[in-house]
DNA sequence: TTGACATGAAACCAAAAGGTTTTATATAAT
DNA sequence: ATTATATAAAACCTTTTGGTTTCATGTCAA
């Protein structure tokens, strides 16, 4: 894994169940890595490595203070995914969808189309 | 790549960028596979193992017609993208981040606590 | 019925991902 | 001064990913 450029983007870097993981923690508070692989089954170098992939993404980053390494979120790349999701947000959210599901049943549903001077005798 | 089980989930799926435009181009329009692959310049195996992904993601679907297989999306499991993403949101979209960024600035902003009685002298 | 078209399936491949272990270095504590 | 702690860096390994090529099969059209 390289030194610091754009080789990871934010949908690479939250594809993994394990850094989607050390977000989590880190959306707590700031931590050392040596506290973050504490919450693992894997090596802390293991972690420091996925820790450079968010780092990359540029959704943490780490300032040494003594000895430790001191990682913290930083949650602004994310607005990119949400913009992403927007667009398909319409397709399950909006009346749009309701009627595709509709339309798509329409042979269960036998559907009627009923002109607002026939409304009130139903 | 398996046959059909769980061994990609959404997150996975849309990390990559050639599967994002596939959705895109589903979410148009149903379509056949050698129609995807004319968007794209490799080859139509390679989709089809993109498609393949996507549907254990379960945001596809294809259906065979004749000699095509037809493929068409299925948002619904981006839902669950979004359940995630609405937890950080609170990190950068609500009164807490503005006012996180005006503390981290107050310097320049020398802050000043009007009362209401005050705010029409200005 | 003979091609042409659309896909499926398998074998193969290079590079990237996700780990490990080992060695080195800086800082903190005794 | 010595030792323990926290990280960094490098070499290495296995599996997965993202692609290819080749061959087989089903369907449409002339």
């Amino acid at each position: 894994m390289s030194s610091s450029a754009q080789k990871h983007d934010v949908f690479q870097a939250i594809a993994d169940p394990t850094r989607r993981e050390v977000l989590r923690l880190l959306a707590e508070k700031e931590r050392p890595i040596s506290e973050i692989t504490a919450h693992f089954p894997m090596s802390r170098t293991a972690i420091a490595k996925h820790l450079q992939v968010l780092s990359e993404a540029e959704l943490v980053s780490g300032q040494k203070v003594g000895r430790e390494k001191i990682y913290r979120l930083h949650p602004e790349p994310l607005t990119e995914l949400k913009q992403w999701l927007s667009f398909y947000e319409k397709f399950w959210e909006n009346k749009l969808s309701i009627l595709k599901h509709i339309v798509e049943n329409a042979a269960d549903h036998r559907l009627q189309v009923i002109k607002p001077e026939e409304t009130d005798n139903n």
